[in-house]
DNA sequence: GCCAACGTTGGC
DNA sequence: GCCAACGTTGGC
């Protein structure tokens, strides 16, 4: 069992939607440390922060987990989706989702807040130039967490 | 909209 | 395989 921070972009998705819809697919990974992660690391049940990023108020937004094994992401593959990638075919795909399902929304903690307590400081999405859209998380921090939020 | 940081591309 | 140029992310 692993613990994972997930940024979607609440425009795109928010944990509003995946309240609504219980699963969604976590198309549009096009990186290739954080596809390995849910192509190789990730596990069926793994926790996951649900965090909204590139919006007015980042920051962590609700309890997931992942809920499927990684299969193609059929976004890549759509002349039509800004995700589309001509190099990729379905035969040899690049690009792996894997399903994450709702577990809770929480109040929002916002980036801002996360910085100020320190068994977070150590957290990868918190550390200089981070960027990454899947990061791991601590089973501390994870922890930490659920109390904060509980 | 700015820009720091980092990832990717492509010429050599 | 190096590395400069370019593109992207994402907080502010």
């Amino acid at each position: 069992m692993r613990y994972w921070l997930m940024k979607s972009e609440p425009d795109d998705v928010s944990i509003d939607d995946l309240a609504a819809r219980h699963t969604v697919g976590w198309y549009g990974v096009r990186n290739y440390q954080a596809r390995n992660f849910m192509r190789d690391t990730q596990q069926i049940g793994d926790g996951v922060l649900f965090y909204h990023s590139s919006c007015a108020e980042p920051g962590i937004a609700g309890f997931a987990r992942v809920c499927s094994a990684p299969y193609p992401d059929p976004t890549q593959f759509d002349p039509q989706s800004k995700y589309y990638d001509p190099k990729s075919t379905p035969a040899q795909p690049r690009w792996q989702q894997v399903d994450v399902a709702f577990v809770r929304k929480t109040r929002l903690l916002p980036l801002s807040e996360m910085r100020q307590h320190p068994p977070l400081a150590e957290m990868v999405v918190l550390q200089k130039g981070s960027r990454l859209s899947i990061t791991p998380v601590t089973a501390a921090e994870w922890a930490y967490l659920q109390e904060l939020l509980a």
